[in-house]
DNA sequence: CTGAAAGCGCTAACAA
DNA sequence: TTGTTAGCGCTTTCAG
C-alpha cells in the first residue's frame, strides 16, 4: 500500500480512501490511484483489515454433515446469499455431535468469522442460553425456539399438515408418519408429527398409532431399515408421509423391492425438495422448504446484526413459507 | 493478551509462547497462564495473528458445485483432512465457469487463505500458466497435466479401462461409452474414453462409434436426456459404462422406464462412488476414485507448500488408485 | 526461561 | 480534498 502510495504520489490514506469508496475523492486522483493498483497487482492484506476494523468479511456456517444433500443445497443457498453482500463462508461440520455443536461455537476459529449460522441437530431448548456468544448468531432449525438469537425457521407443523391433507384428499387413510422420535416435542420430528396428528383430527379420522415409525438418523439408509421393519410386522398402509426425502427414498427402494407399486399401492410424500426428488423413479413428492428463502433471510438478518446499528432489537423468530410439491409418487391413479 | 499477561504477572511475551506451545517454559509458569486464559474466556485474535505471521489458518477449496454430490463429498473429505492439521476450509463455488474460475483465483479472497485447492472444469491445459499464483495452489482433477503446481487425480484412462473390462468379463460386447465429450483429449471424458478404448483394443476387439454417446453436464438430467437419444435411435447396447455416476443414475431411470431391466437386459457402471449409488434400484456398480485418499493428499501437499522449507521441490503429479466397485448393475444373472 | 520493544498493513481521527 | 499519526493484537527479534 505504501508502494501504491509512493508510484501514484498520493498519501497512503488516499490510497485507503480510494480502495474504500470514500465519497470525497476527486476524480483524477481516484483514477490514478486505481491505475497504479492495477499495474502493481496491489491486493489488500485481509488481515490487517481485519484486525484494525474488527471485520473480517467472512460467516461462518455450522451444519451437520455436507454429505447430507439437504444441507449441500442450503450451504450452496447461504454461499449464493453471502457472495452477493461480498462475504466468505466458512462451512463447519459438526456430524451432528452435541459436544462437537458446542465446542465449534467457542472454538477460536469463531473469532475469524463476523458471524454465524448455526444450524444444529443435537443441541436442545435446554440449551438455548449457551448459544448466546459475543458474535452475532443466526440460528436455523427446529431445535430452539425463542432462544437468544434471531432464527429462521420454516412452517414445520402447517408442512407436516398440508402433505397429510395431500394425502387424505387421494383417499388414502393408513398413512405412515414415516421418521418419528419417540418423545420429541420440539425438533424437526416432533413438530412435523404434530402437524400431521393436526390433519387427521381435523378430518374428524382417527390415526392408528401403530403406523407412526421411529427412524434415528433420517438418513436414507435408516429408512431403507425402518421400512424393512415395518413391512415384515406385516402393518397394512397405503401411504407414506415421510418427514425427509432421504428416508422416503431409502423407503421407497425397499417397497418396489417388495413389489409395491408407488403411487398406486402406496402413495408417498417426503420433505426437503431435495434435487434428487425430481429424478428418482417414480419422482417424489414433497414438501418445498423454502430453503433459498431461509438463506436469504438468514444472511440478511445476519448482517443487520454485525452492522449492528439495530443493537437492541429483540432477537426474531422468523418462519418462511413452504409448498407442497406433487410428483409422481403422489399421484391419483385414473382408473 | 495484555490482561491475561497482567492477571498472571508475567509478560506479553510468556503469554504468546504459552499458547504456541513453545517449548521452553517453565511448568508452573504455564499452568498459570493457562488457568489465567481459561478464568477471562482469552481467545486470541486470528486476524492479528494472521497480520503478523502471515498465516490464516484457513484454506480455500475452488469447486464448480456443492449441489453436485461428488464434490460434496469431496468437500467434506478435504474438510476433514484440513481439521487434522487444525485449517479451516473456505468453499469457493465457481459453477464451473471459466472468466469465475480465473476471477477466484485472482480475487482478494485468496488472500484471505495460505493455500488453495483448485478443482476446475473450465479451465484448461492451455491455462496453465495462469495457475501460477504467489498463493500455493494444488489442483484437483483432470483439466490440466504438467502445470505449475502440485497435482492430485486418479487414475482415469486405468480406471475407466478396469470398468469397460469389467463389462467385457460379464460378456458385454455393445457398450455405451456414456459421457464422452467430442474432441476432448485431456480432462475427465477424454481421459476416461481413452481408457474405455484400451480395453477393446487389447481384448482385440472393435467398438462401434455409434456406441459414443456425448453427455454435455454430467448431471444427472443430462444423462436421463441423452438416454432418452440414445432408445429413440434405436441403436442396439446391452451395457453402459457411464463416465460419472450422476449420468449413470439418470440413465438408469430411463431405461426403467422404457421397461429395460437392469442388469439383465443392461448392465451399467458408473464412475465415483457417490453414497446414493449404494441405495438406487438396483444398486449401482461404480468405481471408487480414492476421494478420502485424494483429499488427503491434497491437503497434505498443500500444507508442505505452506509451511514451505521445500520451497523449490518441482511441481508433483500424484495419481491415487481407484477399485472397482462391483454391486446389482452389473451382477452376472444365474440362469 | 522471561521481558522489552518493534512492526506486520491497514483504517480512523484529526489536522491541514 | 488530502496528509499525518496512532494503534488494532499479535509474534519476533534481541537482551537479559
Amino acid at each position: 500500500m505504501r508502494t501504491v502510495a509512493l508510484a501514484a504520489g498520493v498519501s497512503i490514506k488516499t490510497v485507503s480512501n480510494v480502495i474504500n469508496d470514500y465519497p470525497h475523492i476527486r476524480e483524477d486522483t481516484r483514477q490514478r490511484v486505481l491505475e497504479v493498483i492495477e499495474t502493481l497487482g496491489y491486493q489488500p492484506n485481509l488481515s490487517a483489515r481485519g484486525l484494525r476494523s474488527g471485520r473480517t468479511g467472512a460467516i461462518s456456517l455450522v451444519i451437520p454433515d455436507l454429505r447430507n444433500v439437504y444441507f449441500a443445497e442450503l450451504a450452496d443457498s447461504v454461499m449464493a446469499a453471502a457472495a452477493k453482500r461480498g462475504l466468505v463462508v466458512m462451512i463447519e461440520q459438526s456430524g451432528g455431535d452435541r459436544e462437537r455443536e458446542l465446542e465449534i461455537l467457542r472454538g477460536p476459529r469463531m473469532r475469524m468469522v463476523d458471524g454465524i449460522l448455526y444450524s444444529v441437530l443435537a443441541l436442545g431448548q435446554e440449551d438455548a442460553d449457551l448459544v448466546d456468544v459475543p458474535t452475532p448468531v443466526v440460528l436455523l432449525g427446529e431445535r430452539i425456539f425463542g432462544g437468544p438469537t434471531d432464527h429462521v425457521t420454516m412452517k414445520n407443523v402447517e408442512a407436516a399438515r398440508a402433505a397429510t391433507e395431500h394425502m387424505l384428499a387421494t383417499g388414502r387413510r393408513r398413512i405412515l408418519a414415516f421418521g418419528a422420535h419417540e418423545n420429541e416435542v420440539i425438533g424437526s420430528a416432533g413438530l412435523r408429527l404434530r402437524g400431521f396428528r393436526q390433519a387427521f383430527d381435523s378430518a374428524g379420522l382417527h390415526h392408528d398409532d401403530a403406523l407412526v415409525v421411529d427412524v434415528g438418523n433420517w438418513h436414507r439408509g435408516d429408512g431403507a431399515e425402518a421400512m424393512r421393519a415395518v413391512l415384515a410386522s406385516g402393518v397394512a398402509f397405503d401411504a407414506v408421509v415421510a418427514f425427509n426425502d432421504a428416508i422416503a427414498l431409502g423407503a421407497m427402494r425397499v417397497m418396489q423391492e417388495a413389489g409395491l407399486r408407488i403411487p398406486d399401492d402406496v402413495a408417498v410424500i417426503g420433505f426437503d425438495n431435495i434435487e434428487e426428488t425430481r429424478y428418482s423413479l417414480p419422482t417424489l413428492s414433497t414438501i418445498d422448504p423454502g430453503r433459498e428463502e431461509i438463506a436469504e433471510t438468514a444472511v440478511r438478518l445476519l448482517m443487520e446484526r454485525i452492522t449492528g446499528s439495530e443493537e437492541r432489537i429483540a432477537p426474531r423468530e422468523i418462519e418462511v413459507d413452504f409448498r407442497v410439491i406433487q410428483r409422481e409418487s403422489s399421484t391419483v391413479t385414473v382408473l
